[in-house]
Parts: structure tokens; C-alpha cells; sequence
DNA sequence: TAGACAGGTTTATATTGCAGACTAGTCTAT
DNA sequence: ATAGACTAGTCTGCAATATAAACCTGTCTA
């Protein structure tokens, strides 16, 4: 019972930071998605997209390809399976925690 | 559709903290509880328990009433109305999101 | 009277999130 | 040729956090 109240207590810090969350939540539904067009769906600045993006690929949540649109730089992102692993059990979590103070 | 995704851009922070949320989901069932109690269900030290109460104090959240059981202090903390609230809200949007982003 | 316990506060450290400045290369218009 | 805008960052500086640990006051217990 109270362990269910508890099921935000060991959350992924990495996922539970709102803007990394709304990060994975497109990248879940999209397959691949470029910087811009993150920077516009999310509404983060340059710079706080780029970490953030940095901190998921160095957890291997997601990968980052930089490559070229003609000689313009292009950075796909996509999410990996680790990735989507991770952010499923963050979801999982949530629903818990959101079920369990039902009133 | 895609704001949806979004919906937790604009989260509580105070409430986001997992250790603030967890103690909010006991207050949310308990109608009352002291400091050793929610020291136990949290798992937090004493410190971080009273700093985190402090400030969901300071945010009119919980109420925190100082007294005695015989001579030995005991602080008894209860959810106010605004602070159910404020957590409903909370809820909802981690229910939105969770649902949101199922598969 | 030494120790542990209740219920904290204070301090120190370490990490973080964020905005904004700066960089580097490309393209466009004048 | 050059100013301006665009992509995709990095870096800097600041403010807010979270956390553990030390400290404190008072009470009770052996």
C-alpha cells in the first residue's frame, strides 16, 4: 500500500526533469526528429537543448547523428531501445504514483 | 496533440521533487501525520524532511502545527486545501502525460 | 551523569537548470 | 564584397537545489 505512495521515491532523475521528459515523450512518437525541429516542439533555448540532449545521449537514451542537409549542418536525434526501455518504466512509475493517491 | 506531450513543461517544480511528492501523497491519505512518522515513510533524513517541509509550508501546501505529546516535542503536519489542490493539479498533469505518450 | 532520543536548524558541498553570449561555417541579398 | 540570418552548437555566470553531516535544545532512561 504505502510502498505505492513511494513509487515516485527512486524515480530516473535523468527522465523526471521536465524538459528531458517532454524530449523523450516526442522522440517516442516520432522515430527521428532534428535539432530545430525539437527546439521548436520543446521551446527550450539553443544551449539547454544541446545539453540536454548531450546528458540522454550519454545515458544512451538516445542517439544523436550529425550529418548534412546539403552543406548545413543537420543533428538527428533519435530515441534507442535503452531509451524507450527507460522512459516506459518512467511511465510506469508515474501511472503508479498517479493511481495510488487516488482519493 | 503535440501539447499534450508537453504537459509537463510547465510542472510544479515544488511539487516535482520526488521526495516533496511522496510526502504530499502520504499527507493526501492521512489527514495528519507527525515528523517521525513521514522520517519513516520517507526515508529522508531528519534535515531533509525539515527543510522540505519548511517549504511546502512556505508555499501554503501543509500546515505545520508545533506541539507537545507530554513534554516531548511533536510536529504534526496536515495538507491544506490548497495545497490538495495544487497536488490534484499535479496529478493531472502526470496523468495527462502518462496517457499521452502510450504507445 | 552519561547516553540516547525527539525534533529540529545550520552549514557546507555539489549539482543543476537556465539564459545569454560567443563561435564557426553556410547561405542570401545587396 | 559584405552585412545579415541560419544551423548547431560551446561556454560562462548565476541562482536555485538537494543532500549529508554537524550542531543544538530539551527530555527521558539507566
Amino acid at each position: 500500500m504505502s510502498g505505492d505512495l513511494r513509487s515516485l521515491a527512486d524515480v530516473n532523475r535523468l527522465i523526471h526533469e521536465p524538459s528531458r521528459s517532454v524530449i523523450l515523450a516526442i522522440l517516442a512518437v516520432v522515430e527521428s526528429a532534428d535539432f530545430l525541429y525539437l527546439l521548436r516542439e520543446t521551446g527550450l533555448t539553443k544551449g539547454n537543448l544541446s545539453v540536454h540532449l548531450s546528458k540522454l545521449e550519454e545515458a544512451g537514451y538516445v542517439n544523436i547523428e550529425k550529418t548534412y542537409r546539403g552543406k548545413i549542418p543537420l543533428t538527428l536525434c533519435r530515441m534507442t531501445d535503452r531509451g524507450l526501455q527507460a522512459f516506459n518504466e518512467y511511465r510506469k512509475q508515474l501511472k503508479q504514483f498517479v493511481e495510488s493517491t487516488k482519493e
